[in-house]
RNA sequence: GUCCGGUUAGCUCAGCUGGUAGAGCGCUACAUUGACAUUGUAGAGGUCACAAGUUCAAGUCUUGUACCGGACACCA
């Protein structure tokens, strides 16, 4: 009986008639979820476990290239995963991402002509929760647009209240048991946002500014920053400087400055470098994070000079009250009229430290914050690698993050802003006495007040994998941790990543996570970054709504190995675009060949039959492999060359004479085979190219498809 | 300064455990009523930076050279 080939084929592969539909279809059928596969019986209740967890897309912005590539690797591992049978969970969140958000919907404020400054804790709280929740929304409809087969029913935000609770949890366990402690520090000050920052928050940015040299009694000091130097009483001379043996440690002299004479002081210490300038140096541990050291050191008296909005305070006597741009030149001028200015090259390049979300440079200030105590941690992490608890596919990222984890300082957590986790630490002050404890709920007695800062972003996200599959009683918990891969980008090696390590294994004892699986960055098709102001953003929903999602997704992974940035080009996508229409096109074709073929005969197969099948099979276990391997952008460009240049090239081509001709036998034959191999492509090619291959899958005769959805077929056998 | 990479077709890049090289774009020719114009087919184009070594065999492993680049650190 011949069945007509349906006419949708007609004409070429439409992704936008397709996609929306098929979503919705795999959506309604719940197999996003792993414990609907089980009920429903795709995936066997004794299966083995395969988790992967979403990294949170910030809430306050679009799916852009990084997270195009980042969804599309993590969907292909789902995918196969799901039709090898295992129970598979791919788990979907959203980070609130703290300073970065407050950022953003602080710019969003300036333009409305408002500040966050004067507006009420919770009322600030509550705006910025409904425009994380508006974009929020948006980003998950891009996630289902690039074909994200996760389960939405476990969709977690980092501020969900269970979540908080947990995260302030955390902290108290850690401050009982002495890995979190309060210390007044050196620590970096963004004066616009009024927060302080990580070192991982603040980046470096090469500025040419002049160098001043500038008599200080017998010394000449230099400096790129004359606007803190008002209470510098302390010169730093190297012990082995023969300019100045004639000077001891702790010598007292007194020198002309810049309001009067001051007493100094001679330290002799080697942070002094003898190459530098004239050797010798001024410090200012208020606002210089080595100078906080060395007078620490010493035990040295700390003044602050610049306060917590950049302006000078009384100690700059005329110039309190200016803006420390502003001073700068002033005091350059006024000591040069006192005669202490000695010379200044204009042509110094200096490093500033700068915030990395806001570009606003960064001040050096002493305050109170927590921190946590790195040393035991980073050694967790670099345990967790050296035992392969935790393996690094790429060895450069896994040298990086050692590096690191070998240098790591202690991590600031307490951030000056509202957006975020409020830490659970209390405050009260009897009978001049300054009390604090860690508590969730407020501790018992009189005065106590809540810390008003919140946590670090990091400290939350840093529990992701824990915190989604709900240590330490959730069922989730006990099946999927540890997952299976973290898969991300390698601009996380030392942001994300480690604290990830050191947080799961402190709080589980287990390492998050087998296989971390580093991807780079997407430029643009000369192979540079992409960005905004250049204009060379390709954004994944837009790529997918001009050539297919599909034929988005296979540019994002074919070429693109583990660890390496990739470049990215329309004419990559568009390429891709032909191959999905060459699938519908095969599937006509095939369709068209076998709709007289009888299912139930036994076919006779000739030796070309046979070899094409084991081709078929080892394909296929090639295929298998390399995904299994996550070599994913090989077994992409094998599924492509194989459907393309052999099934439809050589297979298709030779096999019409034999569809055509006399032989029955024959025929009957080969129509078996190239329904075989119809079906094992589109399985094969399904995780790469979820849509098309659905949406052909949709189309196939029940006889010869095992299951009704694709995306719960079984995953073709590689031996035959 | 510390630590990592890279050098393969005109361009941008793949190439897993060593077996004389691949993709996309570009280029050339042919093909349009028989799966495919949202094109297809065929083809040209590479002493795999250089040198030495290991090996029966090196783009692939080792060492060195040259030239590019990245990350981190540094505000005297």
């Amino acid at each position: 009986m011949k069945q007509e080939v349906p006419e949708i084929f007609l004409k070429p592969y439409d992704s936008k008639e397709h996609e929306e539909k098929l979503y919705q279809m795999w959506e309604a059928s719940g197999f996003f979820n792993p414990d609907i596969c089980v009920e429903k019986g795709v995936t066997k209740p004794d299966a083995e476990a395969f988790s992967i967890i979403m990294p949170p897309p910030n809430a306050n912005g679009r799916l852009h290239a990084g997270h195009g590539t980042d969804m599309t690797l993590k969907d292909i591992m789902t995918r196969f995963h799901r039709m090898q049978g295992k129970k598979t969970l791919f788990l979907p969140g959203s980070d609130h991402a703290g300073f970065e958000t407050q950022g953003v919907f602080e710019k969003k404020l300036q333009k409305e002509g408002r500040s966050r400054f004067g507006m009420d804790r919770e009322e600030l709280y509550q705006e910025i929760w409904d425009f994380v929740q508006e974009n929020k929304g948006a980003m998950e409809s891009d996630l289902r647009a690039l074909g994200v087969s996760c389960d939405w029913s476990r969709n977690t935000f980092t501020l969900d209240p269970e979540i908080v609770t947990k995260v302030q949890e955390t902290f108290v366990k850690m401050y009982e048991d002495g890995l979190i402690y309060r210390g007044r520090r050196s620590i970096h000050w963004n004066p616009k946002f009024q927060t302080s920052l990580s070192d991982i928050e603040t980046m470096f940015e090469d500025r040419k500014t002049p160098f001043y040299y500038f008599k200080y009694g017998p010394f000449t000091i230099g400096t790129v920053r004359p606007e803190t130097k008002f209470s510098d009483k302390y010169v730093v001379v190297h012990p082995n400087d023969k300019r100045y043996v004639e000077y001891e440690h702790m010598q007292e002299l007194e020198v002309e400055w810049i309001n009067g004479p001051i007493k100094a002081t001679v330290i002799k210490d080697e942070a002094a470098d003898m190459e530098k300038g004239s050797g010798a140096m001024t410090i200012t541990p208020w606002h210089s994070a080595v100078d906080f050291e060395l007078a620490q050191k010493y035990n040295l008296p700390m003044e602050q000079i610049i306060d917590w909005n950049g302006k000078l305070l009384p100690v700059a006597g005329e110039f309190a009250g200016m803006n420390i741009t502003v001073a700068r030149e002033k005091i350059v001028e006024k000591l040069k009229e006192k005669g202490l200015l000695v010379e200044v090259d204009e042509d110094y390049v200096n490093a500033v430290r700068l915030c990395e979300r806001t570009g606003v440079v960064v001040e050096p200030q002493v305050k109170d914050q927590w921190f946590v105590k790195m040393d035991s941690f980073a050694q967790s992490v670099l345990d967790q690698l050296a035992s392969g608890e935790t393996n690094i596919l790429t060895t450069t990222h896994e040298k990086t993050l050692r590096h690191w984890m070998n240098n790591s300082q202690d991590w600031n957590i307490s951030r000056q802003i509202v957006w975020g986790i409020r830490i659970p630490a209390w405050f009260r002050t009897i009978d001049g006495k300054e009390e604090m404890t860690a508590s969730l709920t407020e501790p018992a007695g009189e005065g106590w007040m809540q810390d008003e800062d919140t946590f670090d972003t990091w400290f939350s996200s840093g529990q992701w994998p824990v915190l989604t599959l709900r240590y330490p009683d959730h069922q989730d918990f006990k099946t999927f941790y540890p997952t299976s891969v973290m898969e991300t980008g390698a601009d996380l090696v030392f942001k994300w990543v480690p604290r990830m390590m050191m947080f799961g294994k402190y709080l589980t004892g287990k390492a998050p996570f087998k296989t971390i699986y580093f991807h780079g960055m997407v430029l643009d098709k000369h192979g540079k970054k992409m960005s905004k102001s250049k204009g060379n953003v390709l954004s994944p929903i837009k790529l997918g709504e001009e050539f297919g999602t599909d034929a988005t997704r296979m540019a994002f992974v074919v070429a693109n190995p583990p660890g390496a940035d990739m470049p990215l080009s329309e004419d990559k996508v568009r390429a891709y675009k032909k191959f999905a229409n060459k699938i519908w096109n095969i599937s006509r074709f095939t369709l068209d060949s076998v709709s007289d073929m009888s299912h139930d005969s036994e076919p006779s197969y000739s030796q070309r039959d046979t070899e094409i099948l084991a081709s078929l099979a080892d394909n296929t276990k090639e295929i298998t492999e390399d995904i299994e391997k996550f070599r994913l952008h090989l077994a992409a460009e094998k599924i492509y060359h194989y459907i393309w240049h052999e099934l439809a090239d050589k297979i298709l081509e030779e096999s019409k004479e034999v569809i055509n001709g006399e032989d029955v036998a024959a025929k009957l034959a080969r129509q078996h085979v190239l329904k075989e191999c119809l079906v094992t492509s589109l399985k094969l090619l399904h995780p790469f190219m979820p849509y098309v291959t659905e949406a052909v899958w949709q189309e196939l005769p029940k006889e010869i498809r095992d299951r009704d959805i694709l995306m719960v077929a079984q995953w073709p056998k590689s031996s035959s």
